[in-house]
DNA sequence: TACTATACCGAACGTTCGTTAGATTAGACA
DNA sequence: TGTCTAATCTAACGAACGTTCGGTATAGTA
């Protein structure tokens, strides 16, 4: 592994990476997050992170890889974060217990890699077609994955007809990845921001009472749908 | 008003600049919401609106003027809004049907004019404290409005006591500016977009039967915030 | 006709950008 | 010790940036 051209990013268990590349990594994704791309040269990456800017092509290709690199981080934390709780669930857990579980889940992931998870929520970069090809199906997939589970709420019957998954959908990721903007984990516990969310969102729900199961739905399609291939 | 110098933007009725100074105002809104601010040169706005790029010095001082115009605009029009609807409501209506009556609004103005607020919805931009100067009370007014209005609903007993006002205001108005990045009006009715969202937050309130009165409230103070002094 | 102000232009300025090339250092292994 | 490789450096490239300067065409007014 010592011997590898580091600039192969071919896992993605990139947190641990070590050493100048994982500051790299850390220092871009601070700046990414406050300034914004363009905003952040390649020089004042590298000032932050103890080295010079030519250095910083000996770790990646280019400034856009850093990026995708960035946004890759960030949406597998919270791949891996909504798949380890689901995991903790009773296999008859309520379509709402499971969706409830998820937004904290996601709430706890985009918090924990904050500088990571905050580029990407607030990525507006136009690229080229070449790194949309990596990150696009990311996002894809972890769409999909709310649009199944929320697909399959409402035909168990737990989600008012009236709201439709073309909506709530965006809706409900929207609002949690809003957070990154201006909640504060130095200034309250995010549980607290957790149980507002839940609290907050309760109009989704055709039953009023928390977690209760009103028709137990059979065969979760997306209870797989977030393992690595 | 012809002979004025038009770097002088002393109103805030800016929609009607006609001329290159509007469509100047219009092309850098768009090309600032999609590619963001830094990504946008001031000869790609210039082409777009089909003059030079040293012309746009005729109308503004700065690139950064341009910006602190659209963002001007963006709340303004959504100030305006609010203002509006709210006058349009009976002096005696339930705290809760004033919420979702601004929420309304400001989903409404918000789309009216999306290249302007959804350039100042995902403002992440580090400017130099002379723009803040002016753009930082017009937020700071606005939140205010927003929290004096929760504030009183609480008081008056329609919102869950759990529900902290410090994190419900933040959580709503991000979600309302959210819908930008994903909302397409022209894929279905903004209507569709309110009623969900509505619909979505109910669990804000204490009482679950929306727009009846639990208490009314007297006097209240956030009626007048958002007049124009 | 002469004057004035507005709106525009082409050309250039100095700076910063992402990136590359080539040289130098430090550590691992034969 | 000699060799190799990874990691870093200094220096520079061309391009793009926001901005300025000096000039021109137009149109209303004296």
């Amino acid at each position: 592994m010592a011997t590898a051209d580091p600039r192969e990013a071919d896992s993605t268990e990139v947190e641990r990476a070590s050493g100048a590349r994982g500051t790299i990594l850390q220092v871009a994704a601070t700046l990414f997050s406050t300034k914004g791309y363009a905003e952040s040269g390649l020089r004042e990456i590298a000032e932050q992170a103890g080295i010079r800017a030519s250095t910083v092509y000996h770790h990646f290709a280019s400034k856009e890889q850093i990026y995708e690199e960035i946004i890759r981080i960030a949406i597998d934390g919270i791949a891996d974060a909504i798949a380890h709780d689901l995991r903790l669930l009773a296999p008859d857990a309520t379509p709402r217990l499971r969706i409830e579980t998820c937004i904290a889940a996601h709430l706890r992931a985009l918090h924990a890699n904050q500088p990571f998870t905050s580029t990407n929520a607030q990525s507006r970069i136009k690229l080229p077609a070449e790194i949309n090809l990596v990150i696009g199906p990311m996002r894809e997939r972890y769409s999909n994955f709310w649009r199944d589970m929320l697909d399959e709420a409402r035909a168990a019957g737990w989600i008012k007809p009236e709201l439709e998954t073309r909506m709530l959908r965006p809706l409900i990721l929207g609002t949690l990845n809003r957070t990154v903007a201006w909640f504060d984990p130095t200034r309250g516990p995010l549980e607290t921001l957790s149980r507002t969310m839940i609290t907050m969102l309760a109009g989704i729900w055709v039953d009023p009472a928390p977690g209760l199961p009103a028709r137990v739905s059979s065969k979760a399609k997306s209870r797989t749908v977030l393992q690595k291939e």
